[in-house]
DNA sequence: TTAACATATGAACAAGTGTTCATGTGTTTG
DNA sequence: CAAACACATGAACACTTGTTCATATGTTAA
């Protein structure tokens, strides 16, 4: 019996189960995103995928806000929000201003607006009422 | 010296340095999506959060594949990728249909390509070249 | 039926992550 | 100036997560 790696190997791609010759199988290789765009779209994702800094971005969403404020609405530590603030921060996902003792945080651009409401589509469409 | 939330605790609350008052807090903590919905919006994009998962997802993306293709392509063994297969088919990602002894995955639906190509929007505008 | 194959899955272990605690930095008030 | 405040950050620790290894399940060929 034959792996079907190896009916590939032998040149009897065509007759496969699969219909899939190394020609297709190198193709899909030389069409595959680079690596580093594949880390720095995982890093990117990585974001939006703690409930923290989604609820964040959350509150972002309606207002700037300064830091004891979004501790307060999402009712976590000082600290806590702050570590994620920086994280979003790296991620260019907000931006910030210093006015005075108060850093006011918001929103860095409409994508993540975007990308926020393409989970929920996906989510709510999931939910079949 | 009074803080920013005793401010608002007084009734000093409009010539607070924040223009925040309890009510406006109120109105945001009431606008939030529900724990429950950040979650599942954490779960969803916790998927795309891991390089690994985002290739198998871009290789289903031009093709149907079988999971020792899948497990070729990245080369990377057919138990890590039969894993990820398994938590992205929780989060309805990806389908699979079961032909003899080979398992054919594909992306589940649009969202999954739309999701994936507005991260690569934010990032491709970061890198300015 | 037995053997080989394709896939799925549980356990274990290393690596990564989020929060807390303590403390540091910068600003404003008294 | 000192004290209080708003925020940032490093270290520690519990928790999560991705891979490997071993093995189980299901299918097909001989």
């Amino acid at each position: 019996m034959m792996t079907e790696l190896e009916k590939m190997a032998c040149g009897a791609s065509d007759e496969s189960t699969c219909q899939m010759t190394e020609d297709m199988l190198a193709k899909i290789k030389e069409n595959m995103p680079s690596p580093e765009l594949l880390t720095d779209l995982a890093d990117l994702y990585k974001m939006f995928g703690d409930s923290t800094r989604l609820s964040i971005l959350s509150a972002l969403r309606q207002r700037e806000l300064c830091v004891m404020h979004l501790a307060e609405i999402l009712n976590m530590t000082q600290s806590a929000i702050s570590h994620q603030l920086r994280a979003l921060r790296a991620n260019n996902l907000v931006r910030y201003r210093r006015e005075g003792k108060l850093s006011y945080y918001c929103l860095a651009d409409e994508h993540v607006e975007t990308i926020i409401d393409m989970g929920l589509e996906h989510i709510l469409e999931e939910r079949v009422y």
